[in-house]
RNA sequence: CGGGGCGUAGCGCAGUCCGGUUAGCGCGCUUGCUUUGGGAGCAAGAGGCCCUGGGUUCGAAUCCCAGCGCCCCGACCA
């Protein structure tokens, strides 16, 4: 039993990150390199995530499809922003029943060009407006340096892609998803993310405007959670989506993409878990809360586990996703620290002093050791798992607030602003120059993040060159 | 693409320098018994193309040559 205990956060932050993935059972590493495994318990998490996005997209009007996982090279070479961004990571497949293909295709690394294609197609009127699909599916990006859920080759997500008539509506329908994506993080994920709009620099490729949210980790660096992005018309003129709009003249359509990936994932990992192992919100756990039974022999078993169903039966009934953990030949210390490990947000233990008292011992996550358990009566348990699970998803919320907050610079100067992104972030005025963002980048390795849609209703001057600027923006190091 | 390291049981390693019985150890796994309120104990088992190919030798995990694969450190992305 040498290594059941992960590394600290504070020793090694990478180690304990990749130790934890593991040993939490939410994934294993594949044997094709850069790509990993979603284990049953890390999907069920994923689809946690993916079934609340699936109907927030839906009751917004949006209707799932799929694309093929193969595209003609030729469609990357229509765009020549999105080209040069994706040609270094492309896989491409040259082979196919034995001969050499006259057309290479590419694994799809994210599908504008094929819906542009197929949109193109579709699209000949303004009554036809607007198309709201989402794809469901996974996505291929030859990545050198890779770790569990954060990056790896292959990963899994959801891309929506929208035309629409004209430009506001276009850009309505980015802010509308971001919102989604910002109401998950909070609601469900307990991540206060911060919206945004990025740099020239940091956009996506092809994009006339690029939003995110983003979030800060434990180790305080920035991961970019969520993007949702505004073409113009930059997609329709390489694809040729024109329609005849209410005039009857020619017009280019308008349109959209956006992201949540599977790295979210990474992002629950590195907010709310601790050296003890997963932390997960209850509202994203598969498994809310777990019974273990504890007893020496026979007689206090069947006592035991009498109780143990009934409380089991009563939970399930109130719609908790409630696990029985009736292994044998495993002890219950054991037992707590593996349900510990798996992020489980609330632990029933359940003995023979409890029959005896009409009690169980109530165990929370997010509060390790004696400091998160109480005894709590058999009657009403329901209730006060129920209001146990609301408040554990609350402070896990508030937790990550005040740490995120604790951790948001305003430095006074340039030299300031060096220090403070070394282990934190900075909210800065900046001129919003290609030269100065380099030169931040340079100094100190951080990058922007965004620039939060939340401002100071005065300008100022740019911390880098002390030029006017009006908008302030997040430097920090950035996964 | 440049520098360093490693391929031996599912995982982590020892053995390799200096060739020589049946290739070991820890964890894990299987079975049985005892255990179970914070990471249990004992016993018996299963499990090996020692990376691949060639060479040297009476004899190679070990020496020589070639190849393959992997990991770590310096330029991009959800």
């Amino acid at each position: 039993m040498a290594d059941e205990k992960l590394p600290t956060r504070a020793e090694n932050f990478a180690e304990w990150y990749n130790q934890l993935v593991l040993k939490a059972d939410l994934a294993d590493y594949a044997p094709v390199r850069g790509c990993m495994v979603v284990k049953p318990y890390g999907w069920a998490l994923w689809e946690n995530i993916t079934s609340w996005l699936d109907k927030e997209f839906k009751a917004t009007g949006h209707v799932n499809a799929a694309f093929p996982t193969l595209i003609p090279m030729s469609f990357f070479e229509k765009e020549k922003e999105h080209v040069e961004g994706f040609a270094p990571e492309l896989a491409v497949v040259t082979h196919g029943g034995g001969e050499e293909l006259e057309e290479k295709l590419v694994v799809r690394p994210t599908s504008e060009t094929i819906i542009g294609h197929m949109y193109a197609k579709w699209i000949k009127s303004w009554r036809d407006l607007p198309l709201l699909i989402v794809q469901w599916g996974s996505v291929l990006r030859w990545e050198i340096r890779t770790k569990l859920f954060l990056r790896t080759a292959e990963f899994y997500w959801h891309e929506g892609h929208t035309a629409h008539a004209d430009s506001d509506e276009a850009k309505e329908e980015m802010y509308r998803i971001l919102d989604i994506y910002e109401r998950f993080c909070y609601e469900l994920a307990a991540i206060p993310a911060i919206k945004g709009t990025k740099s020239e620099t940091e956009r996506f490729a092809g994009a006339q405007i690029t939003t995110s949210i983003e979030a800060m980790m434990w180790d305080k660096r920035a991961l970019q959670s969520g993007t949702s992005h505004y073409f113009g018309d930059n997609f329709a003129r390489a694809f040729e989506i024109q329609f005849l709009d209410r005039n009857n003249k020619l017009a280019y359509a308008q349109t959209t993409s956006w992201a949540i990936s599977s790295r979210i994932i990474g992002a629950l990992i590195m907010v709310h878990s601790d050296d003890q192992g997963l932390v997960l919100p209850p509202r994203l756990a598969p498994i809310q809360a777990v019974i273990v039974p504890i007893y020496k022999n026979d007689d206090e078993k069947s006592k035991v586990m009498a109780v143990a169903d009934r409380i089991f039966v009563e939970l399930k009934a109130a719609g908790i996703r409630i696990k029985m953990d009736d292994r044998e030949n495993i002890s219950s210390g054991f037992k707590f620290n593996d349900w510990e490990m798996r992020g489980v947000p609330v632990r029933i233990e359940i003995g023979p002093k409890d029959v005896e008292k009409n009690s169980v011992a109530l165990a929370r996550r997010d509060k390790p050791g004696k400091e998160g358990k109480s005894f709590v009566q058999q009657v009403g348990l329901t209730e006060s798992v129920k209001q146990l699970l609301v408040d554990i998803q609350a402070s896990l919320l508030k937790r990550a607030t005040e740490y995120r907050d604790a951790n948001i610079h305003d430095p006074k100067d340039y030299e300031e602003l060096k220090q403070v992104v070394q282990d934190g972030w900075a909210l800065s005025y900046w001129c919003e120059s290609k030269e100065c963002e380099a030169k931040v980048k340079e100094d100190t390795k951080a990058t922007t993040r965004n620039i939060p849609f939340e401002q100071p209703d005065h300008g100022g001057t740019c911390i880098v060159c002390g030029k006017p600027s009006k908008r302030k923006v997040y430097f920090a190091k950035a996964y």
